[in-house]
DNA sequence: TGTGAAACGCAATTTAGTTGCATTTAAAAA
DNA sequence: TTTTTAAATGCAACTAAATTGCGTTTCACA
């Protein structure tokens, strides 16, 4: 199935309506191997695409399940696909995130699980995020 | 020991210069039980202080070991005081936040630690940030 | 193919944080 | 105690990211 056959069921699975930027930017994120800021993502769509339009796609987007944010402990923030399990009620991202010192990506660790702990009385947690902070693959010395 | 004196003393320790400034938003972050965004300690700072040398005061303390980020998924940027045993060298600050999804505030889990995990090849770990989400002890319902 | 709700896109605005530079001040030396 | 000087301050101006309101366009279902 081609790429932009995927796109296009993603959004009808999540309930969106097709449109020429929600398919654009749903493209740009599927096919980053990072989380990308609002910013990047601009820079990667068609010139002239409205900013605006931008975020409240990234905003419809995350509320429906189709891609989630990434913490970081910057003032951006970065977005990054789902894995195809999410939806609007549930979202099931829990993997690691990885931060290179060097190139300043973030990585999505889908295979690595974010590990369980014990907190102190009467402490619910639904939500874990981790971020790990490091050199990455391609950044390594030879 | 008086507290003023504890935070003259930080300041010596990680040697800093006593100004009036540096004191009181070292004071506001050491008083407060969840982390604060640079707006946040202004309003908690006496009138008129100046914002600029507020971002800057944050600066110096987050390079000296006084204080650290603390990651979230917002486009603000949140500030905690860090354990005693912090440097500029080494922060070990290696305990678990949480953040209340009723009163939207992030706690320091001292007492939690972050476990570690096991990471694909190539991959090496520095820093660790892990993130709770849920309802505190402060917003259980009764 | 017509219709209504959803999405778009422009203008204007808000919020957070930054840069450059002249002035003031803390703290070590004289 | 006074001098010295590097560090910290504070003002003006600015940048970047994201948001709000509102009229126009477009998708998707009938």
């Amino acid at each position: 199935m081609p790429a932009t056959d995927r796109i296009s069921q993603s959004l009808t699975r999540h309930g969106l309506r097709q449109t020429t930027v929600r398919r654009a930017v749903l493209q740009v994120l599927a096919e980053s191997p990072y989380a990308l800021s609002g910013g990047e993502i601009e820079q990667q769509l068609p010139p002239n695409t409205d900013r605006i339009t931008l975020y409240r796609t990234l905003k419809s987007f995350e509320d429906s399940g189709l891609i989630h944010r990434v913490i970081d402990t910057t003032d951006v923030v970065r977005y990054a696909a789902c894995s195809i399990e999410c939806s609007a009620d549930a979202h099931f991202d829990n993997h690691v995130h990885f931060k290179c010192t060097n190139c300043l990506h973030i990585y999505c660790l889908n295979q690595v699980t974010i590990p369980a702990v014990t907190l102190p009385a009467k402490f619910e947690a639904v939500t874990r995020d981790y971020l790990l902070g490091g050199v990455c693959r391609e950044c390594q010395p030879a």
